[in-house]
RNA sequence: GCCGGGGUGGGGUAGUGGUUAUCCUAGGGGACUGUGGAUCCCUCGACCCGGGUUCAACUCCCGGUCCCGGCCCCA
Protein backbone atom coordinates (compact mmCIF):
# COMPACT_ATOMS: atom_id res chain seq x y z
CA UNK A 1 0.00 0.00 0.00
CA UNK A 2 0.94 3.33 -0.89
CA UNK A 3 0.92 6.18 1.69
CA UNK A 4 -2.59 7.57 0.66
CA UNK A 5 -5.96 6.24 1.80
CA UNK A 6 -9.26 7.61 0.39
CA UNK A 7 -11.27 9.76 3.12
CA UNK A 8 -13.03 8.46 5.83
CA UNK A 9 -16.38 7.39 4.22
CA UNK A 10 -15.59 7.79 0.34
CA UNK A 11 -14.94 4.34 -2.07
CA UNK A 12 -12.91 3.85 -4.92
CA UNK A 13 -15.24 2.35 -7.32
CA UNK A 14 -13.15 -0.19 -9.63
CA UNK A 15 -14.57 -1.44 -12.78
CA UNK A 16 -16.46 -4.36 -12.94
CA UNK A 17 -18.96 -2.80 -10.54
CA UNK A 18 -18.89 0.62 -12.54
CA UNK A 19 -19.81 -1.84 -15.61
CA UNK A 20 -22.73 -3.09 -13.17
CA UNK A 21 -23.62 0.50 -11.88
CA UNK A 22 -23.28 1.81 -15.39
CA UNK A 23 -25.75 -1.38 -16.56
CA UNK A 24 -28.26 -0.25 -13.82
CA UNK A 25 -28.23 3.86 -14.80
CA UNK A 26 -28.59 3.14 -18.38
CA UNK A 27 -31.84 1.14 -17.72
CA UNK A 28 -32.84 4.44 -15.17
CA UNK A 29 -32.16 6.99 -17.86
CA UNK A 30 -34.32 5.04 -20.82
CA UNK A 31 -37.18 4.53 -18.09
CA UNK A 32 -37.26 8.13 -17.51
CA UNK A 33 -36.96 9.17 -20.86
CA UNK A 34 -40.05 6.62 -21.79
CA UNK A 35 -41.95 8.66 -18.90
CA UNK A 36 -40.81 11.93 -20.21
CA UNK A 37 -38.48 12.88 -18.05
CA UNK A 38 -35.80 14.75 -18.52
CA UNK A 39 -32.36 15.24 -17.34
CA UNK A 40 -30.72 17.62 -15.13
CA UNK A 41 -27.66 18.57 -13.81
CA UNK A 42 -26.72 21.13 -11.20
CA UNK A 43 -23.90 22.24 -9.42
CA UNK A 44 -21.89 20.60 -7.19
CA UNK A 45 -21.82 23.04 -4.54
CA UNK A 46 -24.56 25.73 -3.89
CA UNK A 47 -25.01 28.81 -1.24
CA UNK A 48 -25.21 27.14 2.11
CA UNK A 49 -28.32 29.30 2.80
CA UNK A 50 -30.31 26.96 0.12
CA UNK A 51 -30.00 24.07 2.54
CA UNK A 52 -30.84 25.97 5.23
CA UNK A 53 -34.01 27.43 4.09
CA UNK A 54 -34.91 24.04 3.00
CA UNK A 55 -34.22 21.99 5.98
CA UNK A 56 -33.46 24.84 8.79
CA UNK A 57 -30.28 26.08 10.35
CA UNK A 58 -29.51 22.51 12.48
CA UNK A 59 -28.35 20.61 9.06
CA UNK A 60 -25.71 22.62 9.18
CA UNK A 61 -22.86 20.38 10.94
CA UNK A 62 -24.26 17.24 8.49
CA UNK A 63 -22.53 19.60 5.38
CA UNK A 64 -19.35 20.07 3.96
CA UNK A 65 -19.63 23.56 4.35
CA UNK A 66 -17.02 26.18 3.59
CA UNK A 67 -15.68 29.87 2.68
CA UNK A 68 -14.75 30.80 -0.67
CA UNK A 69 -11.60 32.78 -1.61
CA UNK A 70 -14.33 35.79 -1.61
CA UNK A 71 -16.08 34.84 1.89
CA UNK A 72 -19.47 32.94 0.24
CA UNK A 73 -21.01 30.68 2.15
CA UNK A 74 -20.71 27.18 0.00
CA UNK A 75 -21.63 23.62 0.48
CA UNK A 76 -21.22 20.42 -0.81
CA UNK A 77 -24.68 19.58 -1.86
CA UNK A 78 -26.35 17.24 0.90
CA UNK A 79 -29.33 16.33 -1.64
CA UNK A 80 -30.65 17.30 -5.60
CA UNK A 81 -34.27 18.24 -4.85
CA UNK A 82 -33.81 21.84 -2.60
CA UNK A 83 -31.10 22.48 -5.96
CA UNK A 84 -33.54 21.49 -8.53
CA UNK A 85 -36.12 23.79 -6.82
CA UNK A 86 -33.45 26.74 -7.18
CA UNK A 87 -32.66 25.92 -10.81
CA UNK A 88 -36.16 26.19 -11.91
CA UNK A 89 -37.17 29.09 -10.32
CA UNK A 90 -33.78 30.37 -12.03
CA UNK A 91 -34.39 29.46 -15.62
CA UNK A 92 -37.20 27.09 -15.94
CA UNK A 93 -40.23 28.79 -14.64
CA UNK A 94 -41.76 29.26 -18.29
CA UNK A 95 -41.44 25.91 -19.32
CA UNK A 96 -45.05 24.36 -19.82
CA UNK A 97 -46.50 22.11 -16.81
CA UNK A 98 -46.59 19.38 -16.04
CA UNK A 99 -42.79 19.57 -15.97
CA UNK A 100 -40.99 16.42 -15.44
CA UNK A 101 -36.92 16.54 -14.47
CA UNK A 102 -34.92 13.96 -13.06
CA UNK A 103 -30.94 13.55 -12.07
CA UNK A 104 -28.39 10.99 -11.26
CA UNK A 105 -25.92 12.93 -9.18
CA UNK A 106 -23.34 12.64 -6.18
CA UNK A 107 -24.48 14.14 -2.57
CA UNK A 108 -22.09 14.86 0.43
CA UNK A 109 -23.08 14.47 4.41
CA UNK A 110 -20.53 14.71 7.18
CA UNK A 111 -22.13 11.80 9.15
CA UNK A 112 -21.37 9.05 10.66
CA UNK A 113 -20.50 5.91 8.31
CA UNK A 114 -21.89 2.72 8.67
CA UNK A 115 -23.05 -0.12 6.27
CA UNK A 116 -24.60 1.27 3.14
CA UNK A 117 -23.92 4.78 4.55
CA UNK A 118 -21.22 7.29 2.83
CA UNK A 119 -19.99 10.38 3.16
CA UNK A 120 -20.34 10.81 -0.77
CA UNK A 121 -23.53 8.76 -2.14
CA UNK A 122 -25.38 8.65 -5.39
CA UNK A 123 -29.25 9.26 -5.83
CA UNK A 124 -31.78 8.81 -9.01
CA UNK A 125 -34.61 11.61 -8.61
CA UNK A 126 -37.13 12.82 -10.14
CA UNK A 127 -39.28 16.09 -9.35
CA UNK A 128 -42.98 16.63 -10.54
CA UNK A 129 -43.85 20.00 -10.81
CA UNK A 130 -47.67 21.36 -11.35
CA UNK A 131 -49.02 17.88 -11.58
CA UNK A 132 -52.71 17.24 -10.70
CA UNK A 133 -51.95 16.06 -6.40
CA UNK A 134 -53.82 12.84 -6.98
CA UNK A 135 -52.10 12.18 -10.55
CA UNK A 136 -49.00 13.24 -9.57
CA UNK A 137 -48.92 10.95 -7.09
CA UNK A 138 -49.50 8.05 -9.17
CA UNK A 139 -47.03 8.77 -11.85
CA UNK A 140 -43.92 9.60 -9.19
CA UNK A 141 -44.75 6.50 -6.83
CA UNK A 142 -44.74 4.21 -10.51
CA UNK A 143 -42.17 5.76 -11.82
CA UNK A 144 -39.85 4.98 -8.39
CA UNK A 145 -40.98 1.50 -8.50
CA UNK A 146 -39.99 1.34 -12.16
CA UNK A 147 -36.59 2.37 -11.42
CA UNK A 148 -36.57 0.33 -8.65
CA UNK A 149 -37.45 -2.63 -9.96
CA UNK A 150 -34.94 -2.52 -12.68
CA UNK A 151 -32.35 -3.21 -10.05
CA UNK A 152 -33.81 -7.10 -9.64
CA UNK A 153 -33.40 -6.61 -5.90
CA UNK A 154 -35.64 -9.46 -4.47
CA UNK A 155 -37.68 -7.91 -1.44
CA UNK A 156 -38.65 -4.27 -1.88
CA UNK A 157 -41.06 -2.99 0.86
CA UNK A 158 -43.00 0.33 -0.23
CA UNK A 159 -45.13 2.01 2.56
CA UNK A 160 -47.41 5.01 1.61
CA UNK A 161 -48.82 7.40 4.00
CA UNK A 162 -50.23 11.03 3.97
CA UNK A 163 -49.79 13.82 6.19
CA UNK A 164 -53.25 15.48 5.77
CA UNK A 165 -54.45 12.78 8.10
CA UNK A 166 -52.19 13.68 11.18
CA UNK A 167 -51.61 17.27 10.22
CA UNK A 168 -55.83 17.44 9.62
CA UNK A 169 -56.27 15.86 12.93
CA UNK A 170 -53.58 17.99 14.85
CA UNK A 171 -55.23 21.43 13.01
CA UNK A 172 -58.52 20.10 14.05
CA UNK A 173 -57.37 19.53 18.28
CA UNK A 174 -55.80 23.31 18.16
CA UNK A 175 -51.63 21.45 18.06
CA UNK A 176 -49.72 24.31 17.37
CA UNK A 177 -46.04 22.56 16.49
CA UNK A 178 -47.27 19.58 14.56
CA UNK A 179 -43.41 18.61 14.27
CA UNK A 180 -42.86 17.02 17.90
CA UNK A 181 -46.44 14.98 17.36
CA UNK A 182 -45.25 13.63 13.74
CA UNK A 183 -41.11 12.48 14.82
CA UNK A 184 -42.62 10.57 17.84
CA UNK A 185 -45.54 8.70 15.17
CA UNK A 186 -42.47 8.02 12.86
CA UNK A 187 -40.38 6.48 15.13
CA UNK A 188 -43.28 4.32 16.66
CA UNK A 189 -43.02 5.81 20.23
CA UNK A 190 -46.42 5.18 21.58
CA UNK A 191 -45.61 6.01 25.29
CA UNK A 192 -43.71 9.40 24.19
CA UNK A 193 -46.47 10.07 21.78
CA UNK A 194 -49.28 9.71 24.49
CA UNK A 195 -47.14 11.94 27.11
CA UNK A 196 -46.66 14.65 24.78
CA UNK A 197 -50.44 15.07 23.75
CA UNK A 198 -51.28 15.33 27.30
CA UNK A 199 -48.48 17.92 28.12
CA UNK A 200 -49.43 20.11 25.42
CA UNK A 201 -53.37 19.11 26.05
CA UNK A 202 -54.43 17.76 23.01
CA UNK A 203 -57.04 15.48 24.66
CA UNK A 204 -59.35 15.32 22.04
CA UNK A 205 -57.14 14.37 19.36
CA UNK A 206 -55.10 11.74 21.14
CA UNK A 207 -57.15 8.26 21.14
CA UNK A 208 -57.62 8.50 17.21
CA UNK A 209 -53.84 9.30 16.84
CA UNK A 210 -53.04 6.53 19.03
CA UNK A 211 -55.24 4.34 16.79
CA UNK A 212 -53.59 5.29 14.20
CA UNK A 213 -49.99 4.50 15.75
CA UNK A 214 -51.56 1.32 16.97
CA UNK A 215 -52.96 0.19 13.55
CA UNK A 216 -49.77 1.44 11.28
CA UNK A 217 -48.88 -2.48 10.69
CA UNK A 218 -52.03 -3.78 9.94
CA UNK A 219 -53.41 -4.49 6.55
CA UNK A 220 -53.88 -1.51 4.27
CA UNK A 221 -57.65 -2.19 3.89
CA UNK A 222 -58.09 -1.80 7.42
CA UNK A 223 -56.22 0.87 7.64
CA UNK A 224 -58.24 2.77 5.51
CA UNK A 225 -61.19 1.70 7.38
CA UNK A 226 -60.01 2.81 10.51
CA UNK A 227 -59.63 6.13 8.65
CA UNK A 228 -63.06 6.16 6.82
CA UNK A 229 -64.46 5.80 10.49
CA UNK A 230 -62.33 8.64 12.21
CA UNK A 231 -63.17 10.56 9.08
CA UNK A 232 -66.87 10.66 10.34
CA UNK A 233 -66.35 12.36 13.42
CA UNK A 234 -63.59 14.11 12.15
CA UNK A 235 -64.20 15.46 8.63
CA UNK A 236 -61.32 17.12 7.84
CA UNK A 237 -59.74 14.21 6.76
CA UNK A 238 -62.23 13.38 4.52
CA UNK A 239 -60.57 14.64 1.68
CA UNK A 240 -57.40 12.77 2.56
CA UNK A 241 -59.02 9.68 2.97
CA UNK A 242 -60.35 9.54 -0.65
CA UNK A 243 -57.55 11.04 -2.27
CA UNK A 244 -55.79 7.38 -0.62
CA UNK A 245 -58.50 4.69 -1.93
CA UNK A 246 -58.50 6.85 -5.60
CA UNK A 247 -54.48 6.40 -5.40
CA UNK A 248 -54.63 3.01 -4.04
CA UNK A 249 -56.96 1.64 -7.01
CA UNK A 250 -54.96 4.15 -9.44
CA UNK A 251 -51.41 2.02 -8.56
CA UNK A 252 -53.05 -0.73 -8.95
CA UNK A 253 -53.32 -0.44 -12.73
CA UNK A 254 -50.07 1.20 -12.87
CA UNK A 255 -49.01 -2.44 -12.18
CA UNK A 256 -47.52 -1.14 -8.74
CA UNK A 257 -48.25 -4.19 -6.24
CA UNK A 258 -48.37 -4.58 -2.86
CA UNK A 259 -48.65 -1.21 -1.35
CA UNK A 260 -48.12 -1.37 2.67
CA UNK A 261 -49.98 2.05 4.04
CA UNK A 262 -48.22 3.20 6.82
CA UNK A 263 -50.55 6.53 7.96
CA UNK A 264 -48.01 6.80 10.97
CA UNK A 265 -45.29 8.15 8.57
CA UNK A 266 -44.18 11.51 8.98
CA UNK A 267 -40.77 12.65 7.05
CA UNK A 268 -40.79 15.16 9.66
CA UNK A 269 -40.04 17.89 7.70
CA UNK A 270 -42.38 21.10 6.97
CA UNK A 271 -42.67 21.21 3.13
CA UNK A 272 -44.41 18.11 2.38
CA UNK A 273 -47.57 18.20 2.23
CA UNK A 274 -49.42 15.31 1.20
CA UNK A 275 -48.37 11.73 0.18
CA UNK A 276 -45.18 10.85 1.64
CA UNK A 277 -43.62 7.28 0.65
CA UNK A 278 -40.96 5.13 1.83
CA UNK A 279 -38.82 1.86 0.18
CA UNK A 280 -36.72 -0.55 2.29
CA UNK A 281 -35.03 -3.09 1.31
CA UNK A 282 -35.36 -5.14 4.37
CA UNK A 283 -32.13 -7.22 4.30
CA UNK A 284 -29.71 -4.30 4.07
CA UNK A 285 -29.84 -3.85 7.63
CA UNK A 286 -29.65 -0.37 9.63
CA UNK A 287 -29.63 1.84 6.86
CA UNK A 288 -32.11 -0.29 5.05
CA UNK A 289 -34.20 2.24 2.80
CA UNK A 290 -33.56 2.87 -0.49
CA UNK A 291 -35.93 5.47 -1.61
CA UNK A 292 -37.83 8.09 -0.46
CA UNK A 293 -40.35 10.46 -1.59
CA UNK A 294 -44.03 12.40 -1.60
CA UNK A 295 -45.52 15.59 -2.34
CA UNK A 296 -43.98 19.04 -0.79
CA UNK A 297 -43.96 22.49 -2.13
CA UNK A 298 -40.56 24.43 -1.51
CA UNK A 299 -41.38 26.91 -4.18
CA UNK A 300 -43.02 29.48 -1.93
CA UNK A 301 -40.24 29.09 0.71
CA UNK A 302 -37.66 29.68 -1.94
CA UNK A 303 -39.59 33.06 -3.05
CA UNK A 304 -41.26 31.97 -6.26
CA UNK A 305 -44.94 30.80 -6.83
CA UNK A 306 -46.67 28.23 -4.77
CA UNK A 307 -46.61 25.54 -7.16
CA UNK A 308 -47.78 21.12 -6.35
CA UNK A 309 -44.57 18.78 -6.35
CA UNK A 310 -43.92 15.46 -6.44
CA UNK A 311 -40.61 13.44 -6.15
CA UNK A 312 -38.61 11.25 -4.76
CA UNK A 313 -35.22 9.80 -4.63
CA UNK A 314 -33.37 6.65 -4.94
CA UNK A 315 -30.02 5.50 -2.82
CA UNK A 316 -27.95 4.15 -5.84
CA UNK A 317 -25.30 3.05 -3.79
CA UNK A 318 -28.06 0.48 -1.09
CA UNK A 319 -29.65 -0.42 -4.52
CA UNK A 320 -26.24 -1.82 -5.86
CA UNK A 321 -25.28 -3.24 -1.91
CA UNK A 322 -28.55 -5.07 -2.95
CA UNK A 323 -27.95 -6.31 -5.76
CA UNK A 324 -24.98 -7.95 -4.87
CA UNK A 325 -27.38 -10.07 -2.12
CA UNK A 326 -28.83 -12.00 -4.89
CA UNK A 327 -26.06 -11.26 -7.72
CA UNK A 328 -22.94 -11.63 -6.32
CA UNK A 329 -19.83 -9.50 -5.97
CA UNK A 330 -19.10 -8.23 -9.42
CA UNK A 331 -15.60 -9.25 -10.68
CA UNK A 332 -13.04 -6.18 -10.38
CA UNK A 333 -12.51 -5.99 -13.80
CA UNK A 334 -14.49 -6.10 -16.86
CA UNK A 335 -14.13 -9.08 -19.15
CA UNK A 336 -12.72 -9.25 -22.76
CA UNK A 337 -14.12 -9.85 -25.78
CA UNK A 338 -11.50 -10.14 -28.25
CA UNK A 339 -7.92 -10.02 -27.76
CA UNK A 340 -5.54 -10.40 -30.71
CA UNK A 341 -2.02 -11.66 -30.66
CA UNK A 342 0.96 -10.85 -33.12
CA UNK A 343 3.73 -13.61 -33.04
CA UNK A 344 5.69 -12.19 -35.32
CA UNK A 345 7.37 -8.12 -36.15
CA UNK A 346 5.48 -8.85 -39.73
CA UNK A 347 2.20 -9.52 -38.10
CA UNK A 348 2.28 -6.20 -35.58
CA UNK A 349 0.76 -3.93 -38.46
CA UNK A 350 -1.62 -6.66 -39.27
CA UNK A 351 -2.66 -6.64 -35.78
CA UNK A 352 -3.36 -2.88 -35.35
CA UNK A 353 -5.34 -3.06 -38.87
CA UNK A 354 -7.56 -5.95 -37.49
CA UNK A 355 -7.82 -4.46 -34.15
CA UNK A 356 -8.99 -0.65 -35.72
CA UNK A 357 -11.56 -2.43 -38.25
CA UNK A 358 -12.99 -4.27 -35.01
CA UNK A 359 -13.66 -1.43 -33.20
CA UNK A 360 -14.78 0.57 -35.81
CA UNK A 361 -17.62 -2.61 -36.76
CA UNK A 362 -18.42 -3.96 -33.73
CA UNK A 363 -19.75 -3.29 -30.17
CA UNK A 364 -16.58 -5.79 -28.89
CA UNK A 365 -14.07 -4.99 -26.88
CA UNK A 366 -10.92 -5.98 -28.27
CA UNK A 367 -7.09 -5.60 -27.19
CA UNK A 368 -3.42 -6.20 -28.80
CA UNK A 369 -1.50 -8.35 -27.00
CA UNK A 370 0.70 -5.45 -25.50
CA UNK A 371 3.12 -7.05 -23.57
CA UNK A 372 5.13 -8.77 -25.92
CA UNK A 373 4.18 -12.16 -24.45
CA UNK A 374 4.86 -15.70 -26.15
CA UNK A 375 1.58 -17.41 -27.48
CA UNK A 376 1.07 -19.46 -24.32
CA UNK A 377 1.56 -16.38 -21.67
CA UNK A 378 -0.99 -14.42 -24.05
CA UNK A 379 -3.46 -17.43 -23.99
CA UNK A 380 -2.62 -17.15 -19.75
CA UNK A 381 -3.56 -13.48 -19.79
CA UNK A 382 -6.73 -13.99 -22.35
CA UNK A 383 -7.71 -16.79 -19.88
CA UNK A 384 -6.99 -14.25 -16.70
CA UNK A 385 -9.55 -11.55 -18.71
CA UNK A 386 -12.43 -14.30 -19.33
CA UNK A 387 -11.73 -13.26 -22.72
CA UNK A 388 -13.82 -15.29 -25.21
CA UNK A 389 -11.59 -15.41 -28.55
CA UNK A 390 -8.26 -14.96 -29.10
CA UNK A 391 -6.75 -14.17 -32.84
CA UNK A 392 -3.46 -15.40 -33.64
CA UNK A 393 -1.33 -13.79 -35.78
CA UNK A 394 2.25 -15.58 -37.03
CA UNK A 395 4.37 -15.55 -39.85
CA UNK A 396 1.98 -18.75 -40.84
CA UNK A 397 -1.00 -16.69 -41.18
CA UNK A 398 0.91 -13.59 -42.71
CA UNK A 399 2.26 -15.80 -45.44
CA UNK A 400 -1.11 -17.43 -46.19
CA UNK A 401 -3.60 -13.86 -45.45
CA UNK A 402 -4.99 -15.71 -42.55
CA UNK A 403 -6.05 -15.45 -38.59
CA UNK A 404 -6.03 -18.15 -36.54
CA UNK A 405 -9.42 -17.53 -34.41
CA UNK A 406 -8.87 -19.93 -31.13
CA UNK A 407 -12.49 -19.81 -28.23
CA UNK A 408 -11.10 -20.37 -25.26
CA UNK A 409 -14.27 -21.82 -24.19
CA UNK A 410 -14.12 -25.06 -25.60
CA UNK A 411 -10.67 -24.46 -27.62
CA UNK A 412 -12.02 -25.01 -31.12
CA UNK A 413 -9.75 -23.18 -33.78
CA UNK A 414 -10.62 -21.62 -37.45
CA UNK A 415 -8.67 -20.35 -39.63
CA UNK A 416 -10.31 -17.56 -41.14
CA UNK A 417 -9.11 -14.97 -44.08
CA UNK A 418 -7.67 -12.21 -42.76
CA UNK A 419 -10.60 -9.46 -44.39
CA UNK A 420 -13.29 -11.60 -43.22
CA UNK A 421 -12.44 -11.71 -39.68
CA UNK A 422 -14.18 -8.80 -38.41
CA UNK A 423 -17.43 -9.98 -39.91
CA UNK A 424 -16.71 -12.81 -38.29
CA UNK A 425 -16.70 -11.79 -34.51
CA UNK A 426 -19.50 -9.63 -35.27
CA UNK A 427 -21.44 -12.57 -36.33
CA UNK A 428 -20.85 -13.69 -33.31
CA UNK A 429 -20.71 -17.43 -33.87
CA UNK A 430 -22.59 -18.44 -30.86
CA UNK A 431 -19.79 -17.20 -29.14
CA UNK A 432 -18.10 -13.55 -29.13
CA UNK A 433 -20.64 -12.26 -26.84
CA UNK A 434 -20.01 -10.48 -23.69
CA UNK A 435 -21.95 -11.99 -21.51
CA UNK A 436 -23.67 -9.22 -19.31
CA UNK A 437 -22.44 -8.81 -15.66
C1' G B 1 -21.88 12.84 19.10
C1' C B 2 -22.42 7.76 21.68
C1' C B 3 -21.79 2.12 22.47
C1' G B 4 -19.54 -2.55 21.01
C1' G B 5 -16.10 -5.77 17.83
C1' G B 6 -11.91 -5.62 14.86
C1' G B 7 -6.94 -4.04 11.90
C1' U B 8 -0.44 -9.19 9.92
C1' G B 9 1.84 -8.65 1.96
C1' G B 10 -3.33 -6.65 -3.24
C1' G B 11 -7.16 -10.60 -1.19
C1' G B 12 -7.56 -14.63 2.60
C1' U B 13 -4.72 -16.32 6.85
C1' A B 14 -0.99 -18.79 10.88
C1' G B 15 1.72 -17.16 14.87
C1' U B 16 4.83 -15.45 19.10
C1' G B 17 7.38 -10.51 25.00
C1' G B 18 13.39 -12.21 21.75
C1' U B 19 11.63 -16.39 15.06
C1' U B 20 14.80 -15.55 8.87
C1' A B 21 6.91 -13.67 10.75
C1' U B 22 3.53 -19.15 8.29
C1' C B 23 0.66 -20.88 4.41
C1' C B 24 -2.91 -20.14 0.32
C1' U B 25 -4.20 -16.89 -3.52
C1' A B 26 -3.37 -12.83 -6.86
C1' G B 27 0.86 -9.98 -9.65
C1' G B 28 5.88 -10.50 -12.30
C1' G B 29 9.52 -14.10 -14.33
C1' G B 30 11.21 -19.10 -15.74
C1' A B 31 10.73 -24.52 -17.02
C1' C B 32 7.92 -23.60 -22.32
C1' U B 33 10.92 -18.36 -28.46
C1' G B 34 3.10 -21.28 -32.09
C1' U B 35 -1.33 -23.02 -28.14
C1' G B 36 -4.40 -21.27 -21.96
C1' G B 37 -7.02 -22.90 -17.42
C1' A B 38 -2.40 -27.95 -14.74
C1' U B 39 2.39 -28.75 -12.35
C1' C B 40 7.18 -27.27 -10.55
C1' C B 41 10.74 -23.39 -9.44
C1' C B 42 12.10 -18.26 -8.66
C1' U B 43 10.47 -13.39 -7.44
C1' C B 44 7.64 -9.06 -5.56
C1' G B 45 5.10 -7.95 -1.22
C1' A B 46 2.79 -7.17 5.49
C1' C B 47 2.62 -6.79 11.60
C1' C B 48 -2.62 0.67 10.91
C1' C B 49 -0.24 5.27 13.34
C1' G B 50 1.79 7.63 17.77
C1' G B 51 3.14 7.32 22.79
C1' G B 52 4.08 4.22 27.20
C1' U B 53 5.84 -0.32 29.94
C1' U B 54 10.27 -3.46 29.03
C1' C B 55 17.06 -5.18 28.26
C1' A B 56 13.62 -6.30 24.15
C1' A B 57 6.77 -4.73 21.62
C1' C B 58 4.01 -7.09 15.76
C1' U B 59 2.57 -9.22 20.68
C1' C B 60 1.01 -5.90 26.85
C1' C B 61 -1.19 -0.73 28.18
C1' C B 62 -3.05 4.22 26.56
C1' G B 63 -4.48 7.56 22.70
C1' G B 64 -5.54 8.27 17.62
C1' U B 65 -7.04 6.42 12.93
C1' C B 66 -9.61 3.27 9.66
C1' C B 67 -13.13 -0.81 8.90
C1' C B 68 -17.53 -3.56 10.66
C1' G B 69 -22.25 -3.73 13.58
C1' G B 70 -25.64 -0.73 16.30
C1' C B 71 -27.71 4.10 18.66
C1' C B 72 -28.74 9.33 17.36
C1' C B 73 -29.79 11.46 12.78
C1' C B 74 -31.46 10.50 8.03
C1' A B 75 -33.15 16.38 3.88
Amino acid sequence: MGSFQRPRGTRDLLPGTMQRREAYLRTVRALMHGAGYGEVLTPTFEHLELFEAKSGAGIRDELYAFDDKSGRKLTLRPELTAAVMRAYLEEMTHLPKPLKLYYIANCFRYERPQAGRYREFWQIGAELLGADPLLGDVETIALAWRCLQAAGVETLHVRLGHLGLVRGLLAEGKVEQPEPVLRLLDKGDRQGLQEHLLTIGADEVAAPLLDLLAARSAPSQEQLQLATELSQSHPSILPTVGHLQRLLALLHHANVPSIHLDLAIARGFDYYTGMVFEVDVPTLGAEKQVCGGGAYDLLEAFGGVSTPTTGFAIGIDRMLLAQEQTRGAPAPLEALDVLVVPLAPQAIPLAWQLVTKVRDTTALSVEVELAGRNLGKALKYADARATTVVVIIGEREVAAGEATLRWLSDGTQRSVPIDLVAATLRAGDGSAQAPLP
